[in-house]
DNA sequence: AAACTGTAGTTGTCTATACAACTTGTGTCA
DNA sequence: TGACACAAGTTGTATAGACAACTACAGTTT
């Protein structure tokens, strides 16, 4: 059995003021006991006491101010952390296989607005790269994405049925930045197509820009089919 | 303004190996200085590193091993929080108004799946609402939602044009845990109608499942106009 | 009444040291 | 060759003490 035995110092006292937050006992707004208080009340040091509030307060459980003190935090505001994964490995993880059909691989001048997103002038060469990525041969996401050449020179060069472009990019272009957008969509024609379901089932897309030091790696537009995608998560306090 | 001209030791340490991975210079794999060699090139103690490459790999930027040492994390997996939040209150942020539509305020006997997920006995009794949310009086999300009694015995004396159920839920039933699942799907007839929309445009549905200490709180089903809302976000690494 | 001052209490950071727990490689012994 | 023991290096936790920065409040002065 992995159960762990013995709890640490630091880890009691963040289990002591949790139980008592979560349970009700203390409410929004309350004042929690001063370092110094928890120091005498656990029979240890300052910076023990410390290293506790200050991870509860990272977590969001409480709220530090400087010389006024420690308080239960307003709506202990639950939230869980959504990560930017390749869509390869959450195949893999799964135990399936994954398969990539590469319907377009291109470079082409890019068009006013893309150029601005993407931080070029108007007519400059972009990348640009169509796929359908397959679980166990069934098609899960339409991806169409365009590249900043400056960010991944060699991008087209890479065998696409092999790394997928997410997996290029992150082992390249170091991530800094990146925005979403989440929403729902009909396919239309071609992409419905291309996924193998009628053009009115309703479709999760999600657009994403992602940003690298100083340039705009890439802008990409993902559609899952809504019957056979959903985007699920758990939140912990 | 606000710039913060001074940098606590640990800060300083935090940035030079930040930089040092987003620049590229050090690649995922690659060893970070250990704690003593830190320590000496930055003259400060070795518990002041200590924190620095903690906070680091709660961050997820590098990996630690005790014994074996710190390298940069795989995939700096870039991520975002996302939160859990009162639609009134995102309304109101935005400077908009927010009011509230009561479709149904019932008492029912829970069927045995809803039982199931709830964790009553079929056939027990459970508080159910659906209401529509109006932004500035255009329907922007319909809400269905099945309260467990234990959990919030006074629920249903609530008035729901002024306060949201979320709301009486966050304020009586402290949270501790939510999965949540988020789906893209068509409306079907009734809401359709009560959102004002075709009941061929595309739809952003999230299921909520939500904890507090012992019980599940609540199960609801939130539907949003693909058109008027999506979800948007912001990484930072 | 308003402005100022001082003080006690609180959190923020940092140090030097200590020991525990773990990993890794090297050398020894069977 | 294989098993074992050991040592060096690394991270994990904890301590006692120190000073800095800030808040809140009471008392004083203007």
């Amino acid at each position: 059995m992995g159960m762990k035995i013995q709890l640490f110092a630091y880890e009691q006292v963040k289990a002591f003021i949790k139980t008592r937050i979560t349970s009700g006992a203390w409410k929004p707004g309350d004042a929690v006991p001063s370092e110094t208080a928890l120091m005498a009340q656990f029979s240890i040091s300052r910076m023990t006491v410390n290293r506790a509030l200050r991870e509860l307060a990272a977590e969001g459980m409480v709220t530090r101010i400087q010389g006024s003190g420690t308080r239960v935090a307003e709506l202990h505001r639950i939230s869980s952390r959504l990560t930017i994964r390749d869509i390869k490995d959450e195949v893999v993880e799964r135990g399936h296989t994954h398969s990539s059909q590469v319907v377009l691989v291109a470079t082409e001048k890019a068009a006013a607005p893309l150029a601005k997103t993407l931080g070029l002038r108007t007519g400059s060469k972009v990348f640009h790269t169509v796929l359908v990525h397959l679980e166990n041969g069934i098609p899960i996401q339409h991806e169409d994405r365009y590249v900043n050449p400056m960010a991944a020179p060699d991008f087209l060069q890479t065998d696409f049925t092999r790394f997928t472009p997410a997996h290029h990019l992150l082992t390249r272009a170091p991530l800094t930045d990146a925005s979403y957008q989440i929403e729902a969509c009909l396919p239309g024609k071609e992409i419905a197509k291309l996924l193998h379901i009628k053009p009115s089932e309703a479709c999760l897309a999600i657009t994403r820009r992602t940003v690298s030091g100083a340039h705009v790696a890439s802008v990409a537009r993902l559609v899952y089919p809504g019957t056979r995608y959903s985007f699920a998560g758990q939140f912990q306090a």
